[in-house]
Parts: C-alpha cells; sequence; structure tokens
DNA sequence: CCATTGACGGAAC
DNA sequence: TGTTCCGCCAATG
C-alpha cells in the first residue's frame, strides 16, 4: 500500500455526504496532478470505510460500468441531482478539503 | 523489458 | 462537455 494510495483514502473519507470530488482534484490535492489516474486505480480496490462514490470525474458524470450504477444512486441519497446525461453539477457539489486559516464553507442547497 | 489497458485530464476541433 | 487525440502512470500479461 502506497503512501499516496493511503492520503487518497484518507482524503475521500473527509468528503460530506451531498458532496463530490474529481480524480483530479484528490491528485492535484496530493501535490501529483498527473496521477489522476491512479486515483481511480485506488479506488477501484478501495476498502468498504472508504466513500468511493464521492469521488467522480471531472464532468460530474459517475465513472465505471457495474459500480457506476450503485454509485450514482447513493449519491443521489445524498441529494446529489444528476441530468439526463448523468451528470451532476460539479460547481455545487464539488467539496474542496478544510484549510485552518480559511473558514468559507457554505451550506449549498441546490 | 515491451505492449496493452484504464473508476482520468486536458487540449484541440 | 459534442468528438478525437494525446500525455501521464501504475497495474497486468
Amino acid at each position: 500500500m502506497s503512501a499516496f494510495n493511503d492520503k487518497v483514502y484518507k482524503l475521500v473519507k473527509r468528503i460530506p455526504a451531498g458532496r463530490v470530488m474529481t480524480y483530479g482534484a484528490i491528485a492535484r490535492i496530493l501535490g501529483d496532478p498527473r496521477k489522476a489516474r491512479e486515483v481511480g486505480w485506488a479506488m477501484h480496490g478501495c476498502p468498504v470505510d472508504v466513500p468511493a462514490h464521492r469521488v467522480i470525474n471531472r464532468f460530474g458524470s459517475v465513472s465505471g460500468d457495474t459500480y457506476g450504477a450503485e454509485r450514482r444512486t447513493l449519491l443521489e441519497a445524498e441529494g446529489v441531482r444528476f441530468d439526463r446525461a448523468g451528470r451532476c453539477d460539479l460547481a455545487v457539489y464539488e467539496w474542496s478539503p478544510p484549510t485552518p486559516s480559511r473558514r468559507t464553507e457554505r451550506p449549498v442547497r441546490a
């Protein structure tokens, strides 16, 4: 288990219900913007205590074939709205980890 | 070691 | 976010 992989899990666990993060955003926060694919690969075998359904691609759509439908259902249960194309509004739902010197968190209710 | 693949991203059209 | 192409990187055979 690489350190990068562990960081991904830790970050994903901090994502609040009803909010999502993209693979690229996670990789970027972890310091390796180009490792977006690895984030996805890490989620492929993620433990059950990691809310992998809150990690989606940059289009706001859920990737994956079989597991994708299940994850999307979980997100909808948390209040995330999907349009007909299976995408959600990242401008509204995308979440960023809290920073020590900044507390600008807003409720976000679409 | 080389080729292929992928739960990605982004630039170019 | 339409489609196509390419770069990046780990895992897999």
